[in-house]
DNA sequence: CTATGCAGTTACTTTTCCGTTCCTACTTTA
DNA sequence: TAAAGTAGGAACGGAAAAGTAACTGCATAG
């Protein structure tokens, strides 16, 4: 009995999105460019090794990022937006404007400081 | 250190989409307009009690959903989206038409049938 | 007089996630 | 020779999220 019929494809894409880093990881590669692990474990502070390869394969198995292995040594590995990451990205976009102007009318201000900060 | 820094106002409203049932909610008040929390549990199937009344509580924190309640005996309770909800359904009918792109080339369906409909 | 539906609340249990830590194999630098 | 950087992988463990079940009080239906 699947429980999130068919109807709603959104909650795929969602649960892909959802993680605490996953959006932050876009939001950098959209903003600073494709980014080699290392330089992007730096961009966003506080993830751990295991959770940035994780969310990195995770968006690459999706077809949202891409990923680019030079072979040289020690090896070099790139990660970037591919186009299907950009359709997301306007989205996120649209979304935050209106996170934004939630921001301003002070709806997150009650949690204000709270638990969703943690980790 | 506040690891989501706060140029990504963003990661509070995926916090508030992000659980299995959240958008499902929010779809089914758009799309079946207002309804009594009977129904909406019998509208978004495999839900518990537990579950609906807490999204519900959240949704209605945000001001996504507002709550109507009849002093009748049994009383009669009844949820339906706002402006605020309204505003983030274009939004998710954005990300809802991506989706269904995305499912048309095949990207859910490495995962078919995985653990992710299981919630 | 018992059962059922309304709209939840509370307690208990399970599952899942996520962070931490240690490890790889190789090379360059001190 | 030891340390550090590169890009991760494997194992362990605690906390949080989510599911299950039982209970509320009142009214109507059988």
């Amino acid at each position: 009995m699947p429980k999130v019929p068919p109807q709603c494809p959104m909650d795929s894409i969602l649960r892909l999105l959802m993680g605490p880093w996953t959006t932050y990881i876009i939001w950098v590669l959209s903003d600073q460019g494709p980014q080699r692990f290392g330089a992007l474990k730096r961009a966003v502070p506080g993830i751990s090794t295991r959770m940035l390869t994780e969310r990195l394969r995770m968006l690459q198995g999706a077809g949202v990022i891409w990923r680019e292995q030079a072979e040289t040594i020690p090896p070099a590995v790139s990660y970037g937006l591919t186009s299907r990451g950009n359709d997301l990205r306007s989205v996120l976009d649209a979304l935050g404007e209106i996170a934004h102007n939630w921001e301003h009318e002070g709806v997150f201000a009650g949690e204000g400081g709270g638990r969703h900060e943690g980790q």
